[in-house]
DNA sequence: CCTCCTATCTTGACAGTGTAAGGATAAGGG
DNA sequence: CCCTTATCCTTACACTGTCAAGATAGGAGG
């Protein structure tokens, strides 16, 4: 029961450990599996110590790099922020260069995170595990924030409600669309749900 | 150490226990309990034993009318999804009569409530503990929906994008302020944030 | 009044969780 | 080559949800 059945010797000179001690890169590793946990099991059922073991280390190893569990989800929502406006970004590339349709785009990015990544979206905003105080993940919040409020400045947007009202419409059918309400729409193809997003989000711009 | 310090007799006859073996209306007292621990602990640091402590009862109690912790937050769910109809109700019945003030005014009642209640509002609809496919709980979650279609068509909204404008809209307002975003907004007057919240809602209505 | 049945609540136990403390292991610089 | 440092593991503890078994009341029927 000791000893292995002959075999072939591996081309390895030296039987490499099946885990080495060190992982090399835990710190990614660990961002990485927490998501997956996320996702899989919900926020509700997320557990420091399945994280761990997804990662292939010991339960205490997190620790080290990111403290305890709030630091390990503070620094993923951080992530998680600058990936949010990454999404934005990649559809306002490729939309038209008009103020009104750069602010369309970036509610289709909104809500594209949102429905790719459901519980990633749910960590940046519905969760008060991250610590919000937390330098790193404030910045990343504000600069998405900030995108918003140029966005709506461009438009002609000076009021208060105007800001509101664009992040709110966006927020809204992600949200929904999110936790997979929204039946009727969520179920469309992806085309006729952007055409769909797009006029609604258009209905609220400030008139020009 | 076994037996008290001499007092004066109390005047109740019988020596009445601290806490009598039956409680008398335990479902209802940790319903109550629950939504204080989920208001000030949050849903993520709810615990079960802890609403059984403020409640008064062991930490198993709950068991025998809930269940589990889904079943109590399943009924405390469905309490809740009634509650929120009622809001909404109550500013539909001070506002006009046509078709989109009652929408405005469903509105104004849909965030009312997020406002008061932000930790009851996160279970409706951001949580994945409650158990949506009970009966009583889907019920009430129907009867939410639905109030929300009924309004829509009333406003002559007929496609899929005029009920997910309108629910889209207030649902982002409602979960931005319960979150605690939009600050600027949610500093305002009450008379203020109404009226801002009225106009944006005016904004996504079905052109008439 | 007495008995029994049922609903209600308690106690005790177990596996799983997050976190802290201390030890083991590697890597690199002197 | 040694020693420092970063990294990871093992162990332990308090707390959690759930289950099983027992204790307690209330009420229905004799």
């Amino acid at each position: 029961m000791s000893n292995d059945p002959p075999r072939l010797r591996t081309p390895s000179p030296l039987p490499v450990p099946a885990r080495p001690y060190h992982h090399g890169d835990l710190r990614a590793a660990l961002l990485v599996a927490a998501e997956q946990e996320l996702a899989e099991r919900g926020m509700e059922g997320f557990s420091l110590r399945s994280v761990a073991k997804r990662a292939g280390v010991s339960h205490a190893a997190p620790a080290h790099h990111f403290g305890d569990v709030q630091g390990l989800l503070t620094a993923l929502a951080a992530e998680g922020f600058r990936e949010f406006l990454a999404a934005q970004a990649a559809r306002e590339a490729v939309a038209e260069a008009d103020p009104a349709s750069q602010i369309v785009a970036a509610g289709l990015g909104y809500v594209d995170f949102a429905i790719a990544r459901p519980a990633l979206f749910r960590l940046l905003w519905q969760s008060e595990r991250p610590d919000f105080s937390d330098a790193d993940l404030g910045q990343a919040a504000r600069a998405a924030y900030q995108h918003l409020v140029d966005q709506v400045m461009a438009t002609g947007g000076r009021s208060t409600a105007d800001e509101a009202a664009a992040w709110a419409i966006s927020h809204g059918l992600a949200d929904l669309l999110a936790a997979g309400r929204l039946k009727s729409m969520g179920s469309l193809p992806v085309a006729a749900r952007d055409a769909m997003i797009s006029g609604i989000i258009r209905r609220i711009l400030p008139d020009a």
